[in-house]
DNA sequence: GTCGCACCTTGACTTAGCTCAAGCCGGGCC
DNA sequence: GGCCCGGCTTGAGCTAAGTCAAGGTGCGAC
């Protein structure tokens, strides 16, 4: 209705989103939730906003204000250094939250930056908090989010300070298969929405040894690699790689 | 009263803790709270837990049930991955919270190991969250409390990530004394916790380069290190090599 | 269609940090 | 007092991953 000419880096849907016709409610922040509270998440959930391919929905230093549900799409979270040093801290799919890292300060930490054009539906915050005092269910939902980010990030940093490289880039597509697979999505073939330098600067790795690992996997059989086309030939072996002690 | 025989590693301290006289509370779940919240608060945090030098306050795998806010002492967090490698993810000093991964699946995803005896304030989950729908402080001051840790995490993925040797433990040292100066202690001279493989394993480093590290940094002149007391000689230098594009 | 550009691959060489090994230091205990 | 043991230091050599460099590939713009 109302697409006329706005910025497209900040255009807002107006339009009515219902999380309780939203087909990804079973994955994102109303799991749960009964029928009757869904529909009272819907008056909090109230506008989408889309960001291009290569857009920011929002930069380290800007006021926090909302939260973000991916609702089409898929984002890379990016910290950096005073020195301009950056580290991908994580990649986002459809039913993700984004900007839990600007409650602490009320300002966000890190930029999200769409890898694809993307949708986002808002959550803003204060109203976010306000509804989670009203019901049970949504206050614990919306802790069980924050701590599985916290342990997610606990992960990640097994990964980064005990693993090799093929361990990590086993462990990322395993991961990334997994989420993929809770979402319809095949368990053995991916398209990667992230270059290679992405990858290593999520894995701590350098692009050339993320795309030599690539390599090594094919030649091994257990990965067909055609550049951001991965077909997994071999799961059981990544997953010895990432678990076993290994040889 | 009651410190009869029982289990050092279980022992409950019966008798009642008070956030409203602590002097952590500006540094602990209370920061923020109204005099007449705080006294709320004291309904919650009604026992202490002593943790003997080397014993765990939870396990990974344990049930959920209770935050625990250090009040002396220190510890360590601790991650494991099936195949036995370890990943330290953090150190707590007074003040901070410990748990916070459990509430994700109601089970303890890290081992928590006291470094020295200590004392711990036990803060049962389903309470916090009862009276953080009582009273909005409460409710946000622990939405911050959650979100820092994600925050701290992505510090610690970018330092894991990108940085050398002697990047991290100069980052590491900064942060170290910067939290033990919030606590009232010197800006510059500490004693260490932790062995040079616990600070190896937080740091992705063998406990050789960490050894090694601390001597560049004595030869140098920027540390004075005997064993685990560590005197920091040229602070400014330290941060230039934390974040100065550093030669 | 083809040009340009961003992204990816591969090779040759370098290096930071790891491994293995030996010895030292200091605090707790008999 | 001395001895034992966990933790720390240091050296020598090795290796995984980084660096630098040269091409290849595929897609979008004109």
């Amino acid at each position: 209705m109302n697409s006329t000419a706005e910025s497209p880096r900040l255009r807002l849907e107006p339009f009515k989103v219902a999380c309780s016709s939203c087909n990804l409610r079973e994955l994102c922040l109303p799991v749960g939730l009964s029928r009757e509270n869904l529909e009272r998440l819907d008056t909090l959930v109230a506008s989408r906003r889309a960001v291009a391919r290569g857009e920011s929905l929002f930069r380290a230093g800007e006021t926090f204000l909302s939260l973000y549900a991916v609702r089409t799409g898929f984002f890379k979270t990016r910290v950096s250094s005073e020195d301009g040093r950056d580290q991908v801290t994580g990649f986002q799919m459809a039913g993700e939250l984004l900007g839990l890292d600007g409650i602490s300060t009320d300002n966000h930490t890190c930029d999200a930056v769409a890898l694809e054009d993307s949708q986002v539906c808002v959550i803003p915050y204060n109203q976010l908090e306000g509804l989670s005092r009203e019901f049970t269910e949504l206050q614990h939902q919306f802790h069980k989010i924050m701590s599985r980010e916290i342990v997610r990030d606990h992960g990640v940093m097994l990964l980064l300070g005990s693993m090799r490289a093929e361990e990590r880039l086993a462990a990322f597509l395993l991961n990334l298969t997994q989420r993929l697979q809770a979402r319809g999505f095949s368990a053995s073939s991916l398209i990667l929405r992230m270059t290679r330098e992405e990858i290593g600067s999520y894995l701590g790795l350098k692009l050339e040894t993320v795309s030599r690992t690539f390599s090594k996997f094919q030649e091994e059989g257990m990965l067909d690699v055609k550049q951001r086309q991965i077909r997994i030939l071999a799961q059981e072996r990544l997953e010895k790689l990432v678990n076993g002690t290994n040889g």
